[in-house]
DNA sequence: TCTGGGGTCCTAGGACCC
DNA sequence: TCTGGGGTCCTAGGACCC
């Protein structure tokens, strides 16, 4: 059996442990920007604010029903993320964090216990010892296990457990779920079995396997075994070292500035390169992509990236700045109004197998310690303490953030203030 | 005024090899 | 009459996830 633990509204419930007098209220928590909103409590669920609604748009609701909103701090959520897992590790061998409110507990060799009891108990333990309420749901593999979870929250919203013990209850859950709420079914293929008179979950498992092979590849084989009953998801206990990673954001404000968006770029890289550090990846390409805002009808439009080999693998900040900055050079075009950039480092290898190019003059031990110097005084200090000249200092590209609650749980500055 | 950010996996098709 | 067959590697693009 496979149990996932799921934080409930994970980000509002964060804001609401520190700040009580938002019990009872619609909280909403906004992206990166202030851009949509991408959590939301019950209440704010029940006033109609749909997953991903643009701020702009329920300013309206948001008045009218004195609506809670905040900026995501992720600080605060990333702390109390940590707080939870570890109180699910001490309920079984092993556990794999899926995302920073989900984890998949193993549970095999556990189908002598009553796991529903269990699954009760994991709730109140959490929430007694981190204040952030999850439900559980547990089935024979872990896409059952992500349905159990949400018929919890829909059908048994008071225990907050789903046990599918048998094949009846099974069925009964299966019955009960749309095709489009299948974890690994996205719109696409929700709207192609709808299309082909596939409605539940139940009727997806009746399926011909063929029909399933041929229309939707391995990946809705896989998902079709799941749905029987037979693990196709493999564990991933272990952090998986990343294949790429990727830096971008929008803009506080639309840019036409080259220095600046340059800049954005280049703080952007600094980034990526410190990520590779901390996995001890070197990247063997890089790409640097720009455009301007898609909404804003009446703008020009332009979207460009461009890919760089670079000469050989490298985590070397200034060295993949170099490559970024002539990307950059190549592809900015004067007179837009842009909106975003990001950088993307690809083909990772690791450290230690770096192949270095005939003609490399890099000394690079040296420059490792430079690097390691900076990441550690950045860490200690505070972010970007050290930086290269590029990086510049203003940000005026930063993002807006302008309902940002304290870090209450890890900064000595921010903590909750007790008055009498 | 105004629409997030960061990932993974799979497939088809092209280039290339013998 | 009528132009092989089998394989690998790489890449772009699509679908999905939180």
């Amino acid at each position: 059996m496979y149990a996932l633990v799921d934080c409930n509204n994970f980000y509002c419930s964060c804001e609401r442990l520190f700040n009580p007098m938002l019990e009872g209220k619609p909280v909403i928590v906004l992206s990166n920007n202030d851009g949509c909103a991408i959590a939301r409590s019950e209440e704010a669920k029940a006033l109609g604010i749909s997953m991903g609604t643009p701020a702009f748009m329920i300013r309206e609701i948001v008045k009218n029903h004195d609506v809670k909103v905040f900026s995501s701090n992720y600080t605060l959520y990333g702390d109390m993320s940590d707080r939870v897992m570890q109180t699910l590790a001490g309920f079984v061998s092993r556990l794999e964090i899926y995302s920073i409110d989900e984890a998949f507990l193993d549970m095999h060799n556990m189908e002598h216990t009553n796991l529903l009891k269990l699954g009760i108990q994991i709730r109140r333990t959490v929430i007694k010892n981190t204040g952030i309420p999850v439900c559980v749901g547990i089935a024979p593999t872990k896409t059952l296990a992500k349905m159990a979870n949400r018929y919890a929250k829909k059908r048994w919203r008071e225990v907050g457990v789903h046990w599918a013990a048998n094949q009846d209850l099974i069925d009964e859950m299966l019955a009960a779920t749309e095709v489009g709420n299948i974890w690994g079914i996205g719109h696409q293929y929700a709207l192609f079995l709808k299309t082909n008179g596939f409605k539940t979950a139940l009727d997806f498992v009746g399926a011909p396997e063929e029909w399933v092979r041929v229309n939707m590849s391995v990946v809705g084989q896989r998902l079709y075994n799941e749905l029987k009953g037979i693990p196709a998801i493999k564990w991933q206990f272990e952090a998986r070292t990343k294949k790429n990673i990727c830096t971008s954001r929008s803009f506080g404000s639309l840019l036409t500035d080259k220095a600046l968006i340059l800049e954005a770029a280049c703080n952007y890289t600094a980034n990526c390169a410190l990520k590779l550090r901390q996995q001890n990846s070197c990247a063997r390409e890089v790409i640097f992509f720009l455009q301007t805002n898609p909404h804003r009808t009446e703008d020009k439009q332009y979207m460009m990236s461009i890919k760089l080999k670079l000469e050989s693998a490298t985590n070397n900040t200034p060295e993949l700045i170099k490559y970024v900055s002539k990307g950059f050079e190549l592809i900015y075009k004067p007179g837009f109004n842009y909106l975003k950039c990001g950088v993307i480092v690809d083909s990772l290898v690791p450290e230690s197998e770096v192949q270095y190019s005939m003609f490399s003059d890099v000394d690079d031990g040296k420059t490792k310690r430079v690097n390691s110097a900076i990441d550690s005084i950045n860490r200690n200090i505070g972010k970007e303490t050290v930086r290269f000249a590029v990086q510049g200092f203003e940000k005026k590209y930063r993002l807006k953030a302008e309902m940002l609650s304290h870090r209450y749980s890890t900064n000595i500055n921010e903590l909750i203030k007790v008055t009498r």
